[in-house]
DNA sequence: CTTCATTTGCACAGTGCTGTGCAATCTCGT
DNA sequence: ACGAGATTGCACAGCACTGTGCAAATGAAG
């Protein structure tokens, strides 16, 4: 993107924003973000021409979107980063019981896996970025100011501190995308299947967890 | 590892093998492969140079001691396929409770986690051989088994099945080393607290579970 | 001190990726 | 059908890594 075409080319679309109408790059570039999301997905080294190449467009063109690679995936990490905090936080919003909350978070979260799910994928390669960590702290802090008050009210029972148990709860809902993406889960189920296994890997006993999710999703 | 040298340096360890004494070459070999864990840990994409660097050594001695990086990543996942098998199997062996067999072969591959720890994170980037997850699949299987006979007994209380919930296991095992890593949990406890976790996401309930570890942990 | 195994240093070819430049081409709206 | 905006095709430089060959240095053990 050093070309002058394509300084111009940003331009143009700025003003397409504007109006209503999205141009014919934007569409393009909508169409390679979302090709990149589920091709990191499936393989989260992914060359610009595998990329390129599975949105249709040749690996030139996805440069003049995109300064970088890296460029890319931040914006895709952005995106989703958002949605997340965004889930997350609807899911608990104006709840007191952490039980309802930590449950209500996880089905919010969970319609949304897509996202998570390359998050932690490339976070946990500490090769791409360990800034989506960082910028995931946010979400794994409201995630253990919930565990960490249902602890305290013994609403939850685990011998871990809030924080590990945060880090059980992501690696816990990441197992489950892995399973249903294995055909080993029905995806309908899924989401109920993973708030229970939340609350119980918190230490809620199987019976209330199983009630309280089945109020939820009434 | 083409040159006669090096067919010839092998020769020589093998039969300095069949005496006691190992060589020169046994030992930096074995340094190898002991660095190469700990840097394949911090980084899975480590390269060559980055192995033997840290090994105190210069590249091309690595190559002396395995043909190519997919050989030398092969002996170490070899090894810890093998540690991570032996360290389940002694855990639950002659053991008929589900719940114990469960406590018992988390608290023994907890011993081994380091291996563990590598196999998961190799077998979790596409590229570095989906071969890890079939080598790892008998362990898989046997922990899948456990958690079926306790779904059954009723031992277990869980929406999942047993092959999703063995997910939802390893995920776990592997979030508590993480919190182990990023010094969140204490690692003299970080044992019995995964055996806890373990049982309480499998629908255990809490006391039960706190108690069943307490008296393997005597 | 000699000998043999081992390690080193360097040079090299090959590969696959990123990012860039530029001219040619396509595709719209008007 | 015109022209601006977008895409393409190629060519290129650069980088990092893998594997290999070979001659020289090092080390240990006799």
């Amino acid at each position: 993107m050093t070309t002058g075409q394509e300084v111009a080319r940003r331009a143009g679309r700025m003003a397409a924003m504007t109006t209503g109408n999205p141009s014919r790059a934007d569409v393009n570039r909508r169409r390679i973000l979302d090709v990149a999301l589920a091709e990191l997905l499936r393989d989260p080294d992914a060359s610009m021409d595998q990329i390129a190449r599975a949105a249709g467009v040749v690996r030139r063109t996805v440069y003049g979107h995109f300064p970088s690679r890296e460029a890319l995936v931040g914006t895709l990490t952005d995106e989703a980063v958002a949605a997340v905090a965004a889930a997350h936080a609807a899911g608990r919003e104006g709840v007191v019981d952490p039980a309802e909350s930590l449950a209500r978070s996880t089905l919010a979260v969970w319609e949304i896996a897509d996202r998570y799910r390359l998050l932690v994928a490339l976070a946990q390669r500490s090769v791409t970025m360990q800034g989506i960590r960082e910028r995931l702290t946010p979400v794994r802090e409201a995630c253990a100011e919930i565990l960490r008050r249902g602890l305290e009210q013994g609403v939850f029972a685990s011998p871990l501190p809030p924080y590990a148990l945060a880090y059980v709860h992501e690696q816990t809902l990441f197992a489950l995308m892995e399973a249903v993406n294995d055909d080993l889960l029905a995806a309908e189920e899924a989401g109920s299947s993973a708030a229970v296994t939340m609350l119980t890997a918190a230490g809620v006993p199987a019976s209330r967890a199983t009630e309280l999710v089945a109020k939820l999703s009434d």
